[in-house]
DNA sequence: CGTAAAATGAACGTTTTTTATAGAAATAAA
DNA sequence: TTTATTTCTATAAAAAACGTTCATTTTACG
């Protein structure tokens, strides 16, 4: 069996299982069990997975976060009132900043007749601006496979260079108490950067966000207008603590 | 067997399957090992598929498949031999600049096995990378649509953080007095700064850039060491200016 | 036809990959 | 804790695959 053709059998193992023993990928393979833990060495430092006494485990994320792809097209119709009810706020001459995520990328279509500058960490979101000829900055930092945002410290340094009128944040969980909350905290310093650096912060959000706790705290309520297409009764508790904005 | 045939059968196996074992197509070919070998070499350097250590895999670069019946672009044959070039000089644990551009990208599919660190100002880049998994930091900057880079003083200023080991550099013109120049300053001012930053740059152009001026000057010929698939006559009169390696 | 160019397959030394093994480290059992 | 067992790393030997060269065959073309 070929090197790379025991790679991926490996990595399919692991995708199916959180953790493989070295006896399980050795029957599977064929191979000995030198090869397999030159495997494994190599799988290692190419970042695929973590070696562990006794086999290997999977290395993304522990705190789970659907992907990209199955995040989009859930809510396809909340989503669109959102961007709308987000776009309606921005006007010529503005310098507004997007963050990654799905309910910011339906924004960008909205743009397209409005004379403003757009600064994003998202890479899909860079590449659907470009398309729309919006003109656009990036912020430059390390780039994250899941979500494919630019991160960490270095984003953060990155986007102190500039100033918004208006931020646009997406996020994971909105709660009276804990505030806003998103999965991975390097995410939640690149979104807390931002309410810092604007005028005017909104966060995107469906119904099935509100009361949502998770893992890194971003900023409390206050912080940040909220934008969602939940009713007036789930909103009614968060309209004490900041503005709510009914986008249906 | 014709060789056309022979091609076409390789072609459609790795269709199937990921990779595909030298034994496999030899037995299903009835052709001679050594045949196979040059088979596979001359459909890796029409950037048809990737040699690996007992057989070849797919190349996932390449998005639409030109039919190998005609003769294959010339200029397509060439930035594979300079981006396969350009790989062999990267090694583990080297952080790697790659500029935005057609060769630079081409290099992509040849580092997955890499234990690296890439940064690049490159959209496109950015997200090929993405794709085969490699750890990656992109330059924050102004996005400049006609080639998808990030680009200006904030390109700069994002890059002035990192230190690279190696950078690879596309380039417009090479000439023996004017040195390395490119269309637009914006560019210009990244490509200088790369050079700054790293301990070794290389340019990769293929024969047509050669005796060529742009408008903006890069840097002059000592600063990097060019690459390219022009004969040794074509070369003579840089070598004496700095190092020029042969990709052919 | 006949010659030149291209393609093929076998041979051979080199490089890469795999396997086996022995001692160290980690885990489990007494 | 001490002892036994398993798993690990490092290294050396074996096997497989590689590129190169060269004689032979096939194809192209006058």
């Amino acid at each position: 069996m070929l090197t790379k053709k025991r790679h991926q059998l490996i990595l399919e193992l692991l995708a199916r299982e959180e953790v493989v023993k070295m006896q399980t990928i050795v029957e599977q393979t064929g191979a000995s069990e030198s090869t397999i833990r030159r495997d494994l060495s190599q799988l290692e430092e190419a970042g695929h997975l973590r070696r562990v006494h006794g086999g290997a485990t999977a290395n993304h994320m522990q705190i789970d976060e659907p992907s990209y792809i199955e995040k989009s097209d859930r809510f396809v119709e909340e989503k669109n009132q959102i961007a709308r009810a987000a776009a309606d706020l921005i006007e010529d001459g503005m310098y507004v900043y997007l963050d990654a995520g799905t309910t910011t990328l339906a924004i960008v279509p909205y743009l397209e007749q409005k004379a403003i500058t757009v600064v994003t960490n998202s890479l899909p979101l860079a590449n659907t601006l470009l398309y729309h000829r919006i003109p656009t900055f990036v912020v430059g930092g390390q780039l994250k496979h899941s979500t494919q945002a630019l991160v960490g410290y270095n984003a953060r340094e990155g986007m102190l260079i500039y100033h918004f009128d208006v931020a646009f944040l997406g996020m994971n969980g909105v709660h009276p108490t804990q505030g806003f909350t998103t999965p991975d905290p390097e995410e939640a310093l690149v979104k807390k950067t931002a309410i810092e650096l604007a005028k005017k912060s909104y966060v995107l959000v469906d119904e099935t966000k509100l009361d949502e706790i998770s893992f890194s705290r971003v900023a409390p309520l206050r912080a940040a207008t909220i934008i969602t297409t939940a009713s007036n009764e789930q909103t009614a508790k968060y309209s004490q603590y900041t503005e709510v904005v009914n986008a249906k």
